[in-house]
DNA sequence: GTTTCGGAGGCGGCA
DNA sequence: CCTCCGAAAC
């Protein structure tokens, strides 16, 4: 342990071997907190601590997955097994599945994701005949996640005039049936969805003091990762299960806190010493990342915020080189720019395709930045997004399994009860759901145990359910018998999924099967890693609740040699040698959505400094002048981020291409492309002094689409417009109006430029003058 | 009952 | 751009 100890630094060292009472540990970007949270473990358990009295709550499974095996390489494998670490959801479900009959639940419930959340919802709507565009399904479901984050129930709720009436007043009277009857459906579906592994566990442990008495004597050192990003139910959980004997060691970065949209509340850092008096607080504020001059100039950013704690990072690394801004005309030309950048890189530097990182902020912005990279022979990864468990044929797949193990999860037997098609359409299953609902039912039991005559069901439909009830049943046999991988070879087959998808050559029929079979491979993966585990059996039900819970970041890391590509979001507690963040743009970074409030947008910000902070070597920030959005190209502005960046840290590189297109856009980034536009008319840029004092935040909240109203060129989506019109466009030039195509904000104008040819702009965003 | 096609509406980050 | 939904054709 000594050996390890000695090389921690003075700050570093001291939360290390804090062993009783709480801690936090304020930690900046890059300074190693992964490391502390290793080190005390492993010293905990040197000091004699068995490992079965600590919980270490991390922010992904990967991360958890990592930091045991660096322990176990410290303390050794047999004494690190038995840890418990992992997610909030993953280590909470475990929990809840011992205890689920505390709670009517039976131990096999299934975890609703999003989409199955959704669709629930919307089915709920529907059967209650409310009119589905004012009761918006994506809507519903995010108020109904904020209430059960916030542990306000479907009782909690009723008891409250205000919620009650803020929905009244939304025109949406019928919230509270909708949440009631959505959380009646899960429960008799045995389902969670993500929030209820959270909200339930805060039941149980309120509900049933002997459990509560369990889990804090079992969990007698509590260690919680990014704590920043934890949300109120979270947070109800760890001071619940810390209040016997208050060994509880939080770590976080207020100025990396990024998931207040998913309820994540960050008063639960900035309180954390009065709900502990006794708390010690612990600062690392030594960057071992990055250059000084990545440190900097996330420091100069992050400074614009208000509500921060205060916090020095600094660096004893190399100055570096400075941060590259690269415009480009469009996202194409963005991705041309990043991969010729990377190219080049690996040729000069001899770096690795892993070496670099590209970060964006939607996934919508992958698809030209992967064609760029494709392009050049560059081999990528992305992650998230459309996640391998989210894929259309995964979750069939899926579906099927989950409905063996429990036949009452409605959702599966929706999705694959006529899939592939077997005549069962949506008729029959409304009326079994209707059914279902009337003699208070699952699905499942009204199809073996119901008369299916009564409820208006002929003859040969009846047939075709109960060759799919055999089936179904078939399978359950089997599986008494077979591992999760025989069985679900043998369900793909006999289902005909398989069939189904391999009838479609095309090649996203052939890149189906593919993903099947790699789905079948990882089965089979995980039921050989699992036999040679004590205690499990690779059953297909420990298979779908690991499944459940996994994302993209979690998969093995294959050592492939390939450029990351991903969201801020993801890229949270990873660090690349060289990082792109792309797509630099107002109503896109910040988002247009998070710019109705400062705290919005002060999250913004901070997710900029998360990404910038990624970058241990050389950073590169681009932006795009037009890029094409929900299949329109529209106007773009830079972002305000790159200009409250303290400019002695920036290198502005103006591509050559651009000058020939466009001679206008040579002189400097921000004067030349808005002359009009308030935001951006001190060309300033080039200076070399330090940047003058500014303070951005009163221009900042203005709702910025409205600058070219303000500016002179006129925003023609009043429709004031007409066929052959001459107009001239900032950057395209001259131009004739060919046709108008839509209405209101969706007006459209094909035009044909002078420069840069025929263009279809939506005029909602294009500037454009009439001058002919 | 299913499939297909076209139009309309949505569009963010995630376990 | 995508997905979802409803109407019409099969």
């Amino acid at each position: 342990m000594e050996k390890y100890l000695s090389q921690l630094n003075d700050a570093q060292l001291a939360p290390t071997t804090h062993v009783d009472g709480p801690l936090m540990v304020i930690a900046g970007a890059g300074s190693g907190k992964t490391r502390v949270l290793t080190f005390r473990i492993a010293y905990l358990m040197s000091k004699g601590i068995d490992p079965f009295n600590i919980l270490a709550l991390t922010f992904t499974n990967k991360a958890a997955k990592e930091m045991k095996a660096r322990i176990a390489q410290i303390v050794g494998e047999s004494e690190a097994k038995n840890l418990w670490m992992g997610t909030f959801h993953s280590v909470f479900a475990k929990i809840l599945r011992i205890e689920s009959d505390r709670l009517g639940y039976p131990s096999n419930f299934t975890i609703y994701d999003t989409q199955d959340s959704e669709r629930l919802i919307a089915s709920v709507i529907k059967e209650m005949n409310l009119d589905k565009d004012v009761y918006k399904t994506k809507q519903i479901r995010s108020r109904i996640s904020s209430f059960k984050n916030s542990l306000i129930t479907v009782r909690a709720y009723f008891n409250n005039p205000e919620l009650v009436e803020a929905d009244a007043m939304a025109k949406r009277p019928k919230m509270g049936e909708v949440y009631k009857n959505y959380v009646d459906r899960c429960f008799k579906a045995g389902a969670m969805d993500f929030d209820d592994l959270l909200l339930k566990t805060n039941e149980l442990l309120t509900r049933f003091p002997d459990v509560l008495a369990k889990y804090q004597d079992r969990f007698r050192y509590i260690l919680v990762d990014e704590y920043q990003d934890t949300n109120h139910s979270q947070y109800l959980i760890v001071r619940a299960l810390a209040d016997r004997f208050h060994n509880i060691c939080v770590v976080g970065d207020d100025a990396q806190s990024i998931y207040a949209f998913r309820g994540a509340n960050i008063n639960n850092i900035l309180n954390f010493q009065r709900d502990y008096s006794d708390a010690e607080l612990y600062r690392l504020e030594q960057n071992y990342r990055s250059t000084k001059t990545i440190v900097n100039a996330a420091n100069s950013i992050i400074s614009h915020n208000k509500s921060k704690i205060d916090k020095v990072v600094w660096t004893a690394n190399d100055s570096g080189n400075k941060i590259k801004v690269n415009r480009s005309l469009t996202d194409g030309d963005e991705g041309r720019f990043v991969a010729s950048t990377i190219f080049e890189m690996k040729m000069n530097e001899q770096r690795n395709n892993k070496d670099f990182a590209i970060l964006y902020r939607t996934n919508a912005q992958s698809r030209a930045l992967e064609d760029a990279l494709r392009k050049r022979d560059i081999p990528y990864r992305i992650y998230g997004g459309l996640s391998f468990y989210q894929r259309k044929e995964i979750k069939d797949l899926l579906s099927y399994l989950r409905l063996i193990i429990n036949p009452a999860d409605e959702e599966a037997l929706k999705r694959v009860i006529n899939f592939p098609a077997r005549g069962i359409g949506q008729t029959t299953i409304d009326r079994l759901i209707i059914a279902a609902n009337q003699q208070n039912k699952t699905i499942f039991e009204v199809l073996t145990g119901s008369n299916l005559t009564e409820i208006g069901l002929n003859a040969g439909t009846k047939a075709k359910l109960n060759d799919f009830v055999i089936m179904i049943q078939s399978f359950q046999v089997m599986n008494q018998t077979a591992d999760a991988f025989e069985l679900a070879e043998h369900v793909a087959k006999t289902s005909g999924v398989i069939r189904e998808f391999k009838k479609d050559a095309t090649p996203e029929g052939v890149a189906r099967v593919e993903n099947l079979e790699e789905l079948l491979n990882g089965i089979r993966d995980f039921v050989e890693g699992q036999k040679e585990i004590a205690d499990t059996t690779g059953s297909l039900a420990e298979f779908l609740e690991d499944v459940a819970l996994a994302t993209d970041l979690d998969q093995e890391d294959t050592n492939d040699d390939r450029v990351a590509l991903m969201t801020i979001h993801l890229a949270k507690g990873l660090e690349f040698p060289y990082v792109f963040i792309v797509g630099l743009e107002e109503d896109l970074f910040p988002s247009a959505m998070s710019m109705n409030t400062r705290a919005e947008l002060e999250e913004e910000r901070r997710l900029f400094y998360v990404a910038l902070t990624r970058a241990e070597v050389q950073a590169y920030l681009t932006y795009t002048l037009s890029r094409y959005r929900w299949g329109k190209l529209i106007d773009a502005e830079p972002s305000r981020f790159i200009e409250e960046i303290d400019q002695q840290y920036l290198d502005i590189i103006t591509p050559i291409q651009e000058q020939r297109f466009n001679p206008m856009l040579s002189a400097d980034i921000f004067g030349d492309v808005e002359p009009d536009v308030v935001r951006f008319k001190k060309p300033q840029v080039r200076k070399k002094e330090p940047a003058p004092p500014k303070f951005v935040a009163p221009k900042n909240l203005k709702p910025i689409s409205k600058a070219s109203s303000e500016s002179g060129t006129t925003n023609l989506f009043d429709n004031k417009l007409i066929e052959g019109n001459i107009v001239s466009h900032l950057r395209f030039g001259k131009g004739k109006v060919l046709s108008i195509e839509g209405k209101g904000t969706d007006t459209k104008a094909e035009i044909n430029f002078e420069h840069g040819g025929v263009k279809k702009l939506l005029l909602k965003f294009a500037k454009l003058d009439i001058i002919g």
